[in-house]
DNA sequence: CATGAATGAGTGTTCATTCAT
DNA sequence: AATGAATGAACACTCATTCAT
């Protein structure tokens, strides 16, 4: 009762994200659909019916995950896309911030691949949309880049943002499937993931012919 | 068996396949848990019972279009890879495989884009294994173009592999969602697709500092 | 809680036990497998969920009918088994308790005698170890008797409880079924069966002959 | 296709008496409820629906087997009455075919005790009344021993025949069970039991009082 | 006779949502 | 704000029965 981080005894108000919080934690391990709303009372340790004060029905708890937790991952790309960095490190930081969020917050990011968007698909566009903002946001900085000759112009920059985020979107993925770590290696720490995503992109995989030293100095 | 095409008046074996290819097509309508499978029957135009007939239960269904597709889809794949064409070409026409497929026959993509692995998602690892499989492909086709000096080594293949399908997949994702439609310039044919994601895997998207006319001679 | 004995404004508790009764009587009318849920909760008059609120299944609700009810009812005959009275007594008091449970809770036994034990058949030892208890219970009698010389000790108590407690369970299952009333002097009381039973079962059948060597001839 | 005793190859009429064998064994194994039609198809290696060219309905085939089998056995309970030895080797013969019969015929005793008569209990006053013949053939029999002065006659004996069957059936009904075999001794033979059951039923389990040294010949 | 595909009504169970307290 | 009993629509799955061949 006086335990200042258990479930119980916080402030009336905090319910709400109690109710969050756990509902992101079983969504996590059930998905959405296998999810039962007596599964997040009976884990955030409240009473079944107050879910309903909270939240006008299960949809729009995970609506609310997803706006609040995409927002904030907004947010930080935005910060960093207009942080006045070189492209380069400003595409690494987001590859680190798309990576460590995978990790850190891995929850939410499993939510966040697995259950968004299927509930009701197409129906909602403005979800669609948010989503979207994070490739705008790419597109536009190396739209900018492509503007100031920093990047080749022969390629699209929309194109470009896509298979910058695809490229670090199944990746995100296969983790969660369990799927990379196959490797001989064990695990790839996420870091060198991160700059591999970025050198792939700016520097492309064929071996530099003639001069190209493009990625020589960071060795193997 | 005189009107070919018709729902109706096939050949005895062939409702199986009439309930697989409605079960494709509402799935990717409704969602595989959307569906009910009433509203398979009623599509085929068959007793509700009957769906039980050829297969145990609902998720036999979707595992039965996942097996069978993505086997024939594997197949096309491993044509590819064994082709003996230039490393360029051929990953060119795996990207157009996908991008086609995402186009031609949509509706089973979505099938497997939003429905399979989440279904019961960490619990079958042999549907992962499966799935693993595209990966390792093109993996090994990267890391016999390394050993052959044709592509840089100091970049992981595994991660390569990773990052070209995500590049990929992303897209045809984004088609789905309706989200690439929303740039300017309308519908971006997916020839052009796949050549810009080829394009851009190979040769990076850096403009080639010095010299670099990598990607010069294709310009705008 | 005005009414004492109206299915409505019951307690909140004990729509449980509301839940119960109705189901003794729906099952004891149509069978456990002719009744449906539906019936139950028809006839109880509440939801048709409320029945899964209080018991996981169907087969939930006959095992908790059958362990609370014959459980009263061992605890009955223990009391007798342990009064203190003569063997004579004693017997009759079991014979008029199963007679008389047969036609004032009729339904119940109902339930007992038809449904139980056949649902799972052979699967539940735990069942049919609780049956065994009242065969367990008289042959200790009985057994005890022996040894006091009150009761020969040439007969098997073990087989001897079985006959007495099957002479009666047929008597009940025929009243159940309706064979008895078909002699022509319609219905027998039941203590004038109890006492049949009991005197047939204590000094046989045959014409306390002279002196009686009644089973002296028969010889080993 | 030629072997003689297989399950193939019968005569064409034989298909039905195949269909009722094998539909007590598997109701004897399931239940009548817990078989499915198709069960005694697989079982009996016919075709599913060839079960409907012999019978009716599912109901059909627990009816023929039971009027067929119980008419078998009342005609040899017949001839054992009729066959003019002392009522006591009758007795002790008819408790020998009920007790054999639930050895040897065990399947179809099963059929018998567990799903006849629950199926459509009260409905069929025709199949109750062919039980109730077993009981008047007993009862006649003992009141014409009455009459002769051989048995008592201030016992009934409608109910006479009650607890006599009654007692044979417990005991068939707990090997069946399982429950009999509990004791110490292990399995008791039948003839013992058939014999007990006789004596007890004539000479009653009291200790034979001052004179009578009933069964004290017989000794342990 | 024989086959087994086809039918569809029936029902146990789940669970989101409401509501009285 | 909090509780959890109450509600009932929805749906997957079963299986006896029919029927075309």
């Amino acid at each position: 009762m006086s335990q200042p981080d258990g479930n119980d005894s916080r402030g009336p108000a905090d319910k709400r994200q109690l109710i969050l919080d756990t509902a992101i934690r079983v969504f996590a391990e059930k998905g959405y659909h296998g999810t039962r709303i007596s599964d997040i009372a009976r884990d955030a340790e409240i009473a079944y019916g107050l879910v309903y004060h909270y939240f006008k029905n299960k949809e729009e708890i995970l609506d609310t995950i997803f706006l609040e937790r995409w927002g904030e991952f907004i947010e930080a790309v935005d910060r960093i896309v207009a942080d006045g960095r070189a492209l380069e490190a400003r595409l690494l930081s987001i590859a680190e911030l798309i990576l460590s969020a995978s990790r850190e917050r891995s929850e939410w990011v499993k939510v966040l691949v697995f259950e968004i968007q299927r509930t009701q698909r197409f129906s909602d566009p403005g979800r669609v949309r948010v989503v979207g903002q994070l490739f705008r946001q790419i597109a536009s900085m190396l739209r900018e880049a492509q503007e100031q000759g920093e990047l080749r112009d022969d390629l699209d920059a929309d194109l470009g943002s896509y298979i910058f985020i695809g490229g670090l979107d199944i990746v995100v993925t296969s983790r969660v499937l369990d799927l990379l770590a196959v490797e001989g290696a064990g695990e790839v720490d996420h870091d060198t993931i991160a700059k591999t995503v970025v050198d792939l992109f700016l520097n492309g995989m064929r071996r530099a012919a003639a001069s190209g030293p493009a990625a020589g100095d960071q060795g193997p």
